[in-house]
This record gives structure tokens, C-alpha cells and sequence, in this order.
DNA sequence: ATAATTGACGTTATGTTATAACATCTATAT
DNA sequence: ATATAGATGTTATAACATAACGTCAATTAT
């Protein structure tokens, strides 16, 4: 548990569910663990998440439509991560350094292009299951 | 109009309507074009679908649901692509040179990862765009 | 030749993911 | 005290995707 101030009920909710699992979660299976608490509804779980990655405490995975907490607490201060998938055990390391900012850099330069919200998700086997 | 040759009947239906698209389409927009031609249900689109990506001639943009024709008539023999994909006018710039493969093998390298079907979408403003 | 395999087809039903629209409610700032 | 910003709750529906069934035609193995 980190700093969770200024946070809602929900959205607090939401990211313990999220801190807790140890892979990405659908807003469905979030909406599922959370049914004890009051949440009722999708898009109680929907508002939340989307303010969430907002502040930088979540990120989505397009490729999976699921959501992981910030391996960062908050990626905004940091870059734009790149997400490794393994499809096997389906943990995810996030990466957020040199290797994906310039490699960002270097698209944008050139192809003339201003990038605000990308999404790069490398999937297939991670070392740990590929010896396995 | 390229090599169709060995597509089944809703392949060819499929990828023609992707073809004429300038833009990215889901699996609906698709269908609806197809209903005057004997298409009738979404499994016909998601099925020539699957089989046109697998051979590499569409390619699914993940951060859209949607899908699009590959640039290069079929990246199988090309290498891992990345999108680039302007928010206001829906153009898609489809990379696939040094830049990416060379990103991607850091990543690898770094993460002692195994990636098979990797995604990577930018998204954001292009250059025609931001100007006008 | 013929049985077996393979890949595509069509249909119905259903599962999964996400948002629209509407009505409150509370805190903050003027 | 009142406007406004953000969060809430609920119902309904839209959008995306697949399961499960049965059929059929082409290929290939015996």
C-alpha cells in the first residue's frame, strides 16, 4: 500500500485489488473481488481504472484488455513503459528506460509524428517458463 | 488487387473490403460492408480474419480492435511491424525496418524474453494533422 | 477406389468488454 | 448560498469475440 491520498473509495478499492493480484486483471474479475465491498456496477470499475491510469497508478494492456498497477508507483514521472508478456505464466515486467524512450524518439523522428498515449506490448515466453 | 491465389472465398471478401478501407476497420464494419455479399455472421469475419493474419497479409491493431491490410503484401518475410497511428484522421503508418527489430532484440536481450507476437502501436497527431 | 484428415463453411447462441444516459451527492471556491 | 467539479449509483445497451454444433469439399494415405 502506497499513497493512496486523494483517492476515492472506489478508486482506492480498485487499486488494492489490482496491488494484490500478481497478474493483470480484467475490469470484470476486478468488478468480481470487489462485489463484497458495494461495487455493483462495470462502470464503477471503469470510472476508477480510467482515473487511475489518468494519475499514472495503472496501466492498461491493450493486447490482454486488462490492467496492472504502475511497477513505478507512477509512470508519469518516469517515460513511457513497454510491457513484457509472458503468455504462460502471464507476468508482466514493465520497462521504462533508454532502450524504449529512444527507441521512441527514433520513430517520431522519423515518421514526423507527435506519440501520446503508445502501447507497446512484447508477447511470448519469459525465461523462467521457457526452462520450465 | 495482389496475390489472392489459395484465399478461400471469405478471404478474399475480407481482405478486398480491407483493401478498399484507407482506414482500420473492426470486424462489424467489415461484416456490414459484407452483407450484401452472403456474409451474414461475425464468425465469417473473425474467421477469414484469423487465417489472413496468420499468413501475414492483415494485420490487428490491438490498441483499436481493429484491422488492417499489411503494407508490405505480407510481413511474414519482413520482419515485426510497428503502427503508427494518427487519432484524428485514422491514417496508420506501418514500420518495419532496423529501428523496431533492433528495439525489439535489446528488449529481448535485456529481459531474457522470448517475444512471438508482439504489439506495438503509437498513437497520437500526425504531422499532417498538427499542422493543419 | 475409398477411408481419413484437413480446412472452410454456416448458424445459433452466448460470452466478454465497454459505454450511454440519467439522476444524485458532496466538497470547494466565489 | 450557489455554482462548479468530480465522484457516485443504476439501468440499459453497444461493441467485440468465441463456443458448439453440424455440413461439405478437397487432399492424401492406404
Amino acid at each position: 500500500m502506497t499513497d493512496n491520498i486523494s483517492l476515492s473509495q472506489n478508486q482506492k478499492l480498485v487499486l488494492d485489488v489490482l496491488d494484490k493480484g500478481t497478474v493483470p486483471m480484467s475490469a470484470y474479475m476486478i468488478l468480481d473481488e470487489l462485489k463484497g465491498s458495494g461495487v455493483r456496477a462495470p462502470l464503477q470499475v471503469y470510472r476508477a481504472l480510467e482515473k487511475l491510469i489518468s494519475i499514472g497508478r495503472v496501466h492498461r494492456l491493450e493486447s490482454l484488455n486488462a490492467f496492472i498497477t504502475c511497477s513505478h508507483l507512477s509512470c508519469d514521472k518516469i517515460g513511457v513503459p513497454a510491457f513484457v508478456i509472458c503468455d504462460k505464466c502471464e507476468q508482466v515486467e514493465e520497462i521504462c528506460d533508454d532502450t524504449v524512450s529512444l527507441f521512441l524518439a527514433k520513430m517520431e523522428e522519423k515518421t514526423k509524428f507527435k506519440a501520446s498515449k503508445s502501447s507497446i506490448e512484447l508477447r511470448g515466453i519469459c525465461d523462467a517458463c521457457e526452462d520450465a
